[in-house]
RNA sequence: GGGAGCAUAGCUCAGUUGGGAGAGCAUCCGCCUUACAAGCGGGAGGUCACUGGUUCAAGUCCAGUUGUUCCCACCA
């Protein structure tokens, strides 16, 4: 950095150098080290064929500030990052792909299909690690894993096989949740709930033997009638209890179904009669179970009527053209009774929105209910805690009610569920590699065809990629990890998931803490999304403003648990923020040049050392935010001080002393200006590391940022009293400056200025501070006096705390303006000593709020009511002019 | 049906343990003051949704009301 460097700060000649730097040196590698204390956080891994996003950008943002901060504090810090295999997103995307050839799955055969995916995956599947690392992310890539690389296969072997041993994972025939698009099952944390507005269709059903005799039903799916097994009433339901064990005819079907009586219907809700259609159904499957029913599957895998007994023309359709259908029927015979119009929550494939059926299928489940309770536990004792706390609800109310999770998919992407069957004698064989023979002897063994839910192998994410099954060194040290940031998102899907696997297989938690973060929206506050339109990549983005100004807008104002709208507006704001930092360390490097800067504590003057003290007690605070996870209000502070107190403030202090070289301050003014350069590079690091690294360089400051100290509070460099002097100066600037504004006074025009005192402190505070006032506030010269006589005919004046402040400014002083002003002036006086003198004369006030407290109070009281008088007493004055 | 969040300046939002209402953008006025016009200085703009309560003291804690967003749930 040198003088003739460019004003602005361009990242582009900065990012990829310093990122590819800090690989080489290898400052993101961590190694076991029992000399320090490790602070591991798992990255979540993206989707291996995705592309960056803002959520990424949001989650790695605020993940990279605590690794950057915990490594700068001495910590040995880990940040594992990977990729997940995303099953069905993965193979979605193939599959289409294939489509573009005119391939399908059943043409390729499992092999092909694999062959294909393997190739495509080793083709895109590194695109979305290296859009990360534009962001600047601490990440060790060296350590990256991929859910289905061979030790995170052997990993969810080991597990799948152990869980089955201990009878938590079974195959059962249950109603799942079925996606007819992507013809496979999902679990209950993949449907989503729509409330949409649907038809609600009334028909009756005969009663047989008895003419004319009806049982009128309303039904959502009509489709569904075609495996209706019996109608059901409420046993204490009078309209209908006589007809109990009696049977209606399906007119369609002709099938006989017999009424039964079940607490489950209410007598208030449709007619009083639910048809009962346990493959189709939950609540009718627990209905159908209870009264003995069959269940008669009406459906094909993909949403297709099937050759069910009954269907006859409507095998084939499409499930609504032959709701349309069934419906035009049954008003043709007659048994159509009216529509309605109904709101009803409709379940949908998170991935693909097709709606989603229940059906019977075999299928794979892990048992929950053991597995829930120490979960439940963890969190009830307080050992996992979850920012905000509010989120600790929805994960106790999720785990409560979990049910058996559906882990077996009709997908080939994926880990394979290792269980075998025998074709002479049916068993099944669970084992982490396929068996030689079946118990009966003969060889006639086939592998499941399905793979495992994609969660089943992130759920081991803080453990599979530390080494586990085998007892790794890594293991040992790094787990269990610091803290997990992630959405909200995916609470259900992951976290919990996790945390039940880290505690049956580690036996401990695998992070104490959960930083929950919120979703990126649009500026109008929609969630960003493909399908909308409405996303905005992170890439374009930094390519214009740089990596460090999306970081720095996304932390800042960023609360845990808050949705985060994206506006362009304060990425320009951030940029120009860093701009600023930029520039400062310019003017900061310039003068710098050829001088000596060494000083000691005792050459510093009273600026010095309130700039000192100031970042002092930010560096005391940033820490403390940071590991309350307070990361946006923590990026705030150091903006705030940065650009209001640092550029704003204290470095036009410094430009009277530097640009005389003849100050004896001067090199106390350098060594400070370089102090607090050094420690709001650091204090920001964290959260934009290009920009710090590169001016801390330049400075030769150290060899890298990245592995400088974090600024400590050090109570040698607190000086209260220098701050509370300054402050003084600062209000004293403002209130000339507002001053002059006020009177229209051209900047361009200086005048002498007197300060008048009758306090002995105050005078020596502003004799101290003459150069800043002359500097800062157009004064040509300073005098400070307690002699009210000096002052010239026709000065404005300013009343601040301890002082009054007088410019001659004889040919702009309107005398009826001026009494104005004062007048205004005093009217707010007035108000705050009339708001103290009511808290002091609050008996409760004084008997019950702290001592502290009351005094700063009465010294407030005291100094508005000094300055109400002497704005009086100028009034006065006034007045007999 | 159950649960949660939010409601603060024209807009978007901060306000961390209760102790004189903040920022950015927008707006108005004045400045090219040799680090920075992606800047500097100075203003204007708010009964902190409503009602009640706790407290010496409430934007902040509690209860309720209204509006709004989200999550969960097997109402056919």
């Amino acid at each position: 950095m040198k003088r003739e460097m460019e004003t602005k700060y361009n990242p582009k000649d900065v990012e990829d150098r310093l990122y590819d730097l800090w690989l080489d040196k290898g400052y993101f590698h961590a190694e076991v080290d029992e000399s320090k204390t490790p602070y591991t956080i798992m990255m979540p891994p993206p989707n291996i064929t995705g592309q960056l996003h803002m959520g990424h950008a949001l989650n790695a943002t605020l993940q990279d500030v605590l690794i950057r901060f915990k490594k700068m504090q001495g910590f040995n810090t880990l940040w594992q990052p990977g990729t997940d295999h995303a099953a069905i997103a993965t193979e979605t995307k193939i599959v289409a792909k294939m489509a573009e050839e005119g391939l399908t799955k059943a043409a390729l055969g499992r092999e092909g299909f694999l062959k294909r995916a393997w190739a495509w995956n080793d083709e895109v599947g590194g695109i979305i690690t290296q859009q990360f690392r534009k962001l600047g992310v601490a990440a060790d890539w060296k350590r990256e894993r991929f859910t289905m690389d061979e030790g995170l296969s052997q990993a969810v072997l080991e597990v799948f096989v152990r869980l089955h041993e201990k009878g938590l994972i079974y195959r059962g025939e249950r109603l799942v949740n079925w996606c007819p698009n992507c013809k496979t099952s999902i679990s209950d944390a993949e449907v989503e709930h729509e409330e949409k507005q649907s038809g609600f269709w009334y028909f009756s059903y005969p009663i047989l033997d008895k003419d004319g005799e009806v049982l009128t039903f309303a039904t959502t799916r009509p489709e569904t009638m075609l495996g209706d097994v019996a109608v059901a009433v409420n046993p204490d339901d009078e309209r209908y209890s006589h007809l109990i064990g009696q049977r209606v005819v399906m007119p369609i079907t002709g099938k006989y179904l017999p009424i039964v009586a079940d607490d489950y219907v209410k007598t208030d809700f449709g007619t009083g009669v639910v048809k009962v259609t346990p493959a189709h159904d939950f609540n009718d499957f627990e209905i159908g179970k209870r009264h003995n029913l069959p269940s008669v599957n009406i459906m094909n895998d993909d949403g297709t009527i099937n050759e069910v007994d009954g269907a006859g023309s409507y095998e084939g359709l499409d499930r609504y053209e032959a709701r349309k259908r069934i419906v035009a029927e049954m008003e043709a015979l007659g048994f159509f009774v009216k529509k309605e119009e109904t709101n009803n929550s409709v379940g949908a494939h998170d991935r693909c929105s097709s709606v989603v059926e229940p059906l019977m299928k075999l299928q794979w489940f892990v048992k929950m209910e053991d597995l829930a309770k120490p979960a439940l536990e963890a969190y009830k004792n307080g050992d996992l805690n979850i920012i905000p706390p509010r989120f600790g609800k929805i994960y106790t109310h999720w785990l409560e009610g979990i049910k058996d999770w559906c882990i077996s998919r009709q997908l080939w992407w994926g880990h394979r569920i290792p269980a075998y069957y025998c074709g002479d004698c049916g068993e099944i064989t669970v084992a982490k590699t396929a068996p030689a023979a079946c118990k009966c002897g003969c060889t006639n063994l086939a592998q499941d065809e399905d793979s495992l839910d994609t969660w089943f192998s992130s759920a081991l994410w803080p453990f599979s990629t530390l080494g586990w099954p085998e007892k790794t060194p890594e293991l040992d040290y790094f787990y269990p990890t610091s803290v997990l940031v992630t959405a909200y998102e995916i609470l259900f899907f992951w976290v919990i998931r996790m945390v039940f696997s880290g505690q049956e297989f580690m036996g401990e938690l695998p992070f104490k803490d959960v930083l929950i973060t919120g979703i990126m929206r649009d500026e109008l506050g929609r969630k960003m999304s493909k399908s909308l339109g409405n996303g905005i990549d992170p890439l374009e983005i930094i390519e214009q403003y740089g990596a460090d100004a999306l970081r720095f807008s996304l932390a800042t104002g960023n609360s845990p648990g808050n949705d985060l709208r994206f506006y362009i507006e304060k990425v320009e704001q951030s940029r120009n923020f860093l701009n600023k930092v930029w520039n400062a360390s310019r003017f900061i490097m310039m003068n710098l040049e050829g001088a000596s800067h060494e000083a000691a504590l005792e050459d510093l003057t009273p600026a010095d050392k309130w700039i000192l003290s100031k970042a002092n007690s930010l560096s005391k605070e940033v820490t403390e935010l940071l590991d309350k996870y307070e990361i946006g209000i923590a990026a705030d502070k150091v903006q705030t001080f940065v650009w209001d107190e640092f550029c704003d403030w204290y470095i036009e202090f410094t430009k009277a002393r530097l640009y005389n070289q003849e100050d004896p301050t001067r090199n106390a003014a350098l060594w400070t200006l370089r102090q607090v350069l050094s420690i709001s590079l650091r204090l920001l690091h964290p959260f934009s590391p290009f920009l710090t690294e590169e001016i801390y360089q330049s400075f030769d400051f150290g060899e890298s940022i990245v592995i400088s100290d974090f600024p400590k509070y050090d109570e040698a460099r607190n000086f209260a009293a220098d701050e509370g002097d300054i402050e003084q100066i600062k209000e004293a600037v403002r209130a000339l400056r507002n001053l002059r504004q006020q009177k229209d006074v051209p900047p361009s025009r200086k005048a002498k200025t007197f300060v008048i005192s009758q306090s002995q402190d105050a005078r020596r505070i502003f004799e101290g501070g003459k150069a800043y006032i002359m500097a800062l506030a157009g004064a040509s010269d300073v005098t400070v006096s307690d002699d009210k006589s000096l002052i010239p005919e026709n000065s404005v004046s300013v009343v601040v705390p301890g002082a009054e402040i007088f410019m001659p400014l004889a040919d702009l002083v309107d005398m009826a303006k001026e009494k104005a002003r004062l007048e205004k002036e005093l009217k707010k006086l007035q108000g705050e000593v009339d708001r103290v003198t009511a808290k002091l004369n609050n008996q409760g006030f004084l008997a019950k709020a702290p001592e502290a407290m009351v005094e700063e109070e009465r010294a407030k009281g005291a100094k508005y009511e000094e300055m109400r008088q002497v704005i009086l007493a100028q009034l006065e004055q006034m007045n007999e002019q």
